[in-house]
DNA sequence: AAATGCACTTGATATAGGTCAATTCACGAT
DNA sequence: ATCGTGAATTGACCTATATCAAGTGCATTT
């Protein structure tokens, strides 16, 4: 299956809607394919996040710098996940994140400009961002009160329950920067709880 | 200013759009004014949040209980914002989080297939709603962060600045676990910061 | 096969922030 | 004015998690 049919699948099953032939022809002018390798930039914290991407294939990571130099990893993002920092890209603002493909990385991207005109004429694209804004607004809810009210060992045992494919994708400290845990820590949680 | 008239300069403003006479014909038709005391509930733990709540007047606290009996607070909201557990309220499933008046309240409240009218009959009322998403990912991203990487005492530096407001209008313990601080921890971060 | 580099583990120690208890303060009700 | 209640402060102590340092196991490169 060609990037685009993934992509065309995705937006049809998430919106409830078809697309129409002009529809996919619009969305194939407009969004254009882009392979990464491993450890390459989508974004370096500074610039402005000026495309959005749909992950087609392989993963990344978003993450800040703090002053001491230690990294924290906001985001992990897979296949069928869009990838940008929405504050910076909505706001034309340079960006605080950095996201940074942690295997090699193929996206189909587009401008912000080109997003608001996809929204007009694409019934099924502006359906499917209703739905996407309302399961992040979900997702975020709970991650926050996740990280309010858990301890480490719970938010990892959430973790395995909401995103398995995780533990198999990613690697152990970049499962721990996610939780807000140092890698030392992660590596006793698991070891308690095999006992 | 009546309520509707607060709510129609509120969607008039956030939207960059008119409302026609009809548009507010039909939000006043269906949104309904709604007085709750201090201390009262919009919303308990296990019922399905009906309705989503535009605040006219008075705060409220979004907040769980752990197992522990502990209370953590996941949102503080004031005037001319939305009040609901979105996840219950867009998947009709019970909630686990309590909306509590925190002083007298009055919002004009809606259901869900209500907005899922407005937005496709009222050209500013979806604008509107594009806009906040927007604004909530960017806060929700804002937050995530915060909580990821800085310290209790950098996390009440930047609620200082981001929302100095919250400061007059809820008490210390509030916006202690608001930041997911104990009460104590807060009083003394604010201690050190005053020599 | 040796060498290099990472991810992961393990142990010892440090620290931010939590918990508990006592005290003071503010204010609404009588 | 006084009482009562809940908020805020303060001190002593505790705990979860971070930090630092050393060691182990595996791939990848040479």
């Amino acid at each position: 299956m060609s990037n685009f049919e993934v992509f065309f699948d995705y937006i049809q099953e998430i919106s409830g809607k078809l697309l129409s032939e002009d529809d996919k022809r619009l969305l194939m002018a407009h969004f254009k394919p882009r392979k990464l390798r491993k450890r390459q930039y989508f974004l370096q914290e500074g610039d402005v996040c000026k495309y959005i991407g749909f992950i087609v294939k392989g993963s990344a990571r978003t993450f800040t710098v703090d002053e001491k130099g230690h990294e924290h990893i906001l985001k992990l993002s897979l296949e069928n996940w869009w990838l940008a920092d929405f504050e910076s890209f909505y706001l034309l603002k340079p960006s605080r994140f950095n996201i940074e493909a942690l295997e090699d990385l193929e996206v189909l991207q587009s401008t912000n400009a080109q997003i608001e005109e996809f929204l007009k004429q694409i019934p099924a694209f502006s359906a499917m961002a209703n739905v996407i804004s309302q399961n992040y607004t979900i997702a975020n809810q709970k991650r926050m009160q996740a990280a309010m009210s858990y301890t480490a060992e719970e938010r990892y045992e959430d973790l395995i329950s909401n995103y398995p494919q995780f533990l198999q994708r990613f690697p152990q400290n970049m499962i721990a920067s996610y939780l807000g845990l140092s890698p030392e820590t992660l590596s006793r949680i698991r070891k308690n709880s095999f006992k």
